[in-house]
DNA sequence: AAAGTCAAGTTGGGAT
DNA sequence: ATCCCAACTTGACTTT
């Protein structure tokens, strides 16, 4: 973004400048200025549009300079990006001219400005979804910690003595009343056992 | 000097 | 067969 700013205030200084100059400094040197073009509305990173779209870099071999976008065209790429992500051929063609790039360049800038995107939202998400992941532990200890309460709460069955007998009852021995809800004996069982 | 940024290259896969 | 795109990589350049 700063940088930007920087390419910003190149492209505004004078073209007097003598760009070959023995004390030039590191941002004297203009890559996106044409090789001896006349100074316009933007750079032209590119030569000609139309006829060298595959590849034009005419350098022997070596890579060519990085270009860098001014902030004009940075901010008519952003707003068309914002319009709709992605160009059909036209729309490309358009912007390029106006941006005096090659449609390739816009093609490019398109893509990665997806790609910025993309990541930029991914790192959102991975984000809130570590905020989940802390809460739902938390909350998980905090349940794991009632349970072991609650165990601990946990009472023994009540011990009921048989009236005759006087030992204590299997819990077979009651029933629930399903109107009031209360236990009371079974009828007993017709002579269980000798 | 290391880390970060970003335009551009490469590759593979889907659509037509 | 061609085009377009996403994903990944490279390398020039900037920032820290």
């Amino acid at each position: 973004m700063d940088d930007l700013e920087l390419t910003m205030a190149i492209q505004g200084l004078s073209s007097t400048s003598g760009s070959e100059g023995g004390g030039c400094n590191m941002r004297d040197l203009d890559m996106n200025r044409p090789a001896s073009g006349p100074e316009e509305e933007f750079p032209a990173g590119s030569e000609e549009e139309e006829g060298g779209d595959g590849d034009g870099d005419g350098d022997g071999g070596n890579r060519p300079k990085k270009l860098r976008l001014s902030r004009e065209q940075s901010l008519l790429l952003e707003e068309s990006f914002r319009l709709n992500q992605t160009l059909n051929p036209k729309q490309k063609e358009t912007l390029a001219s106006k941006l005096r790039l090659r449609q390739r360049q816009v093609e490019v800038w398109f893509q990665n400005r997806r790609a910025r995107t993309k990541l930029k939202q991914t790192e959102m998400e991975c984000e809130y979804l570590k905020r989940c992941f802390g809460l739902l532990t938390e909350e998980n200890r905090r349940l794991q910690r009632e349970v072991e309460e609650l165990r601990g709460l946990r009472v023994a069955p009540p011990t009921v003595l048989s009236p005759v007998t006087r030992r204590p009852m299997p819990a077979s021995a009651f029933t629930m009343c399903p109107r009031c809800q209360r236990l009371s004996m079974a009828a007993a069982p017709p002579s269980a056992a000798a």
